[in-house]
DNA sequence: CTCAAATCGGACTGATTCGTTCCGATTGCC
DNA sequence: GGCAATCGGAACGAATCAGTCCGATTTGAG
């Protein structure tokens, strides 16, 4: 019942970015070096090592909720605003879906145990419940600004 | 984001004992043998494995959830009704405390990353959201009685 | 009172997953 | 066209987890 080092890391990450990203998209040309993101740059500013962060950034950038350029002045940027991010979507992006049990995930996976369980609907009453309370919390209201 | 194996297992245990301890408190002499249950009555119900069904039983008795009685005849019993074991109390005995970040667990355990760290207050609500949410399930509408 | 059976309790082994690190592919600038 | 800097994927080591086995303890019968 613990998230993982990873997921803990990108959360971590993308609310760094979310601080830096401001108020605006993302992406202005005049100003872009202000904005510019690479994993080095977040690596340094959160504490993460940078091997591990330049993997999350694969990872994020793979689940569509960053944008990444590769080549020399390259960078990454969020997808989208701040506030359309939740901790939902980024944990999702790390180590796949959400889901309590096994039997949760594809809809109809038997676990082999009892002929007719009847803890798998209040599991899935239970996981819909987590992924509320981690979908209620966005990158916006993790950089400070909408308390 | 997944609670682990042992802990399903154990949850779905807990809820075949609460099934077979009935409406009343779970032991009076007259009718033992009809409430009595064991790891191996427990197993051979849910399919657990039995040494399996055993270590959780060890667990769930250390963590004062079951009373044990050893010798010839022994057998377990909830320490509790139903309706007061959730499933935030099965869980934590098998694989301790709920805590989203390892930070949330002792309450000022720095994790090293950021000096100010802004994610930390959130994940403490986030973890409190996902207690609640196993907190509010209990064993007694586990076994269909409460619906 | 002695013996024997049955149970829980803790310790060990093997395997899977996780976290970390390194190297190659790709792109923009000079 | 060459060079430098970046992301992307692949490989290694470590830790945790799931599962299994055997010993300690207690009760019941003889």
């Amino acid at each position: 019942m613990r998230l993982s080092s990873l997921a803990d890391y990108a959360v971590v990450m993308m609310a760094a970015a979310a601080r830096h990203c401001g108020a605006g998209a993302g992406l202005d040309p005049a100003t872009r070096k202000h904005v510019k993101m690479n994993a080095t740059t977040l690596s340094a500013e959160t504490g993460i090592p940078l091997p591990t962060a330049q993997k999350l950034v694969s990872r994020l950038s793979a689940a569509g909720l960053i944008e990444s350029s590769r080549g020399t002045g390259g960078g990454i940027r969020l997808a989208r605003p701040p506030a359309a991010i939740s901790l939902a979507d980024v944990i999702e992006a790390v180590e796949g879906p959400i889901a309590m049990t096994p039997c949760a995930e594809h809809g109809a996976h038997d676990c082999g145990l009892e002929d007719e369980c009847r803890v798998r609907p209040h599991m899935n009453a239970v996981t819909g419940a987590v992924r509320g309370a981690l979908a209620g919390v966005t990158l916006a209201s993790l950089s400070g600004r909408a308390h």
